[in-house]
DNA sequence: AAGTGGACCTGCTAGC
DNA sequence: TGCTAGCAGGTCCACT
C-alpha cells in the first residue's frame, strides 16, 4: 500500500495527536517482519516527542524513560554529562508499514482484531497498526543512526523534495546502470519514495518508457523524469495519497489519487492522452503500466 | 558492484 | 458453489 505520498499522510495526521503523548502500555499482537527489540514494558512512561519520515519509514522520537523517584543532587560539574545520558536513554521507533500496513490513532479504538499488530497506548489516545500480510515493522532503536535503524536507512537515496537533488546530480545517478529505469525507481537507491504506483505515473508524465536502461537517459529527459516524479508526489500528497484496497490516513480517511491515475492499473484501457490502449509488462515480478506510445526509450 | 530471483504473509478476484 | 492460480501499494537476502 504506502508510497511516500501514504507515508507522510500518515505522519501528518497523527503527529498533531501524539506529539506530547506520553505511553502508557505497548501491546503486541502476531509477529511483525522484525522484532520490536525491546520489552514493550520498557516503553511505558516515555513520551512522544517527534513524528518524522524518511522515505517510506516513519521515526516515532521517544523522550528518556522517567526517572528515578529519588533524583541525587547534582554537581553543576556533571549536569552536560547527565543531559549526554538522557539523550542516549532516549531513542525512539522506527515504523514501516510494508504492503498492507496502516496507523490509527484515536482515543477511542475498538478491540484488536486479528491484523492488529501494535497497540501504543497513551494518555491521549492509542496509536494502531493494522497489517494484514505483516510486511511491516515496528522497531526500537537509541536514535536513527544507531543500529537497528541504521541498518535499515542505510543505502536510501535522497528524498525526493530534497533541494540538494538537482536534475544533475539525479542524471550523475544514472550513470552507468545499465538497470531499467522503473525497477531503478523502485530499489530506492537513487532517490527515496517512488513504489509501484507513483514510479509508473511519474515515467508516463515524463515520457519515459519503464524498459529503457537508466544509465541511457539523456540530461534534459532526467531533469523531466525528476520534475515528473516531485510532481507526482506532490499531487498524490495534496489528495490524501492512493486507497487502492484499504489505506486510510489515521483518522480513517481515503485517498483519492486512484481516481488520477493515467497508467497504473490501466491495462487495455485506452491512454487519456493519445487513445492506445495501456499495457501491462512484469519487471522484477512487479507490474508495470505504460503507454507504448507516449513513453519511448 | 550491480542485477536477478525467491522469500516473507494474507486476502481477494477471476476463471474454470 | 467451490477450488485454484494469480495478483497485490515493499524490502531483504542469497546468488551470479
Amino acid at each position: 500500500m504506502p508510497e511516500l505520498p501514504e507515508v507522510e499522510v500518515t505522519r501528518r495526521t497523527i503527529a498533531p495527536g501524539i506529539e506530547g503523548a506520553r505511553i502508557r502500555d505497548v501491546r503486541l499482537g502476531k509477529p511483525l517482519r522484525w522484532p520490536l527489540g525491546c520489552a514493550p514494558n520498557e516503553l511505558a512512561g516515555r513520551v512522544v516527542t517527534d513524528v518524522t519520515r524518511r522515505g517510506k519509514y516513519l521515526w516515532l522520537a521517544l523522550g528518556a524513560p522517567p526517572v528515578a523517584p529519588v533524583v541525587p543532587v547534582v554537581p553543576v560539574a556533571q549536569t552536560a554529562q547527565t543531559a549526554l545520558d538522557a539523550r542516549a536513554a532516549a531513542g525512539g521507533l522506527l515504523i514501516h508499514l510494508g504492503m498492507s500496513g496502516s496507523l490509527a490513532f484515536a482515543r477511542d479504538l475498538p478491540p484488536a482484531g486479528v491484523h492488529d499488530h501494535v497497540d501504543i497506548e497513551t494518555d491521549r489516545g492509542t496509536l494502531r497498526l493494522h497489517d494484514p500480510r505483516r510486511f511491516g515493522a515496528v522497531i526500537w532503536s537509541a536514535s536513527l543512526q544507531a543500529e537497528p535503524a541504521a541498518a535499515r536507512l542505510r543505502g536510501l537515496g535522497p528524498e525526493p523534495f530534497d533541494p540538494a537533488l538537482t536534475p544533475e546530480r539525479f542524471h550523475d545517478a544514472l550513470r552507468g546502470r545499465r538497470l531499467a529505469i522503473k525497477p531503478l525507481l523502485l530499489a530506492g537507491d537513487v532517490v527515496v519514495g517512488a513504489g509501484n504506483i507513483y514510479a509508473c505515473e511519474a515515467l508516463f508524465q515524463a515520457g519515459v518508457h519503464p524498459a529503457m536502461p537508466a544509465g541511457r537517459l539523456s540530461r534534459p529527459r532526467a531533469a523531466r523524469l525528476l520534475q515528473a516524479l516531485r510532481q507526482t508526489l506532490q499531487r498524490a500528497l495534496a489528495l490524501g495519497g492512493s486507497t487502492l484496497r484499504d489505506f486510510r490516513d489515521a483518522h480513517g480517511m481515503d485517498g483519492a489519487f486512484q481516481h488520477e491515475a493515467a497508467v497504473y492499473g490501466r491495462a487495455g484501457l485506452p491512454c487519456g492522452v493519445c487513445g492506445t490502449p495501456i499495457r501491462r509488462l512484469v519487471q522484477g515480478q512487479r507490474s508495470t503500466f505504460y503507454c507504448p506510445r507516449c513513453q519511448r526509450r
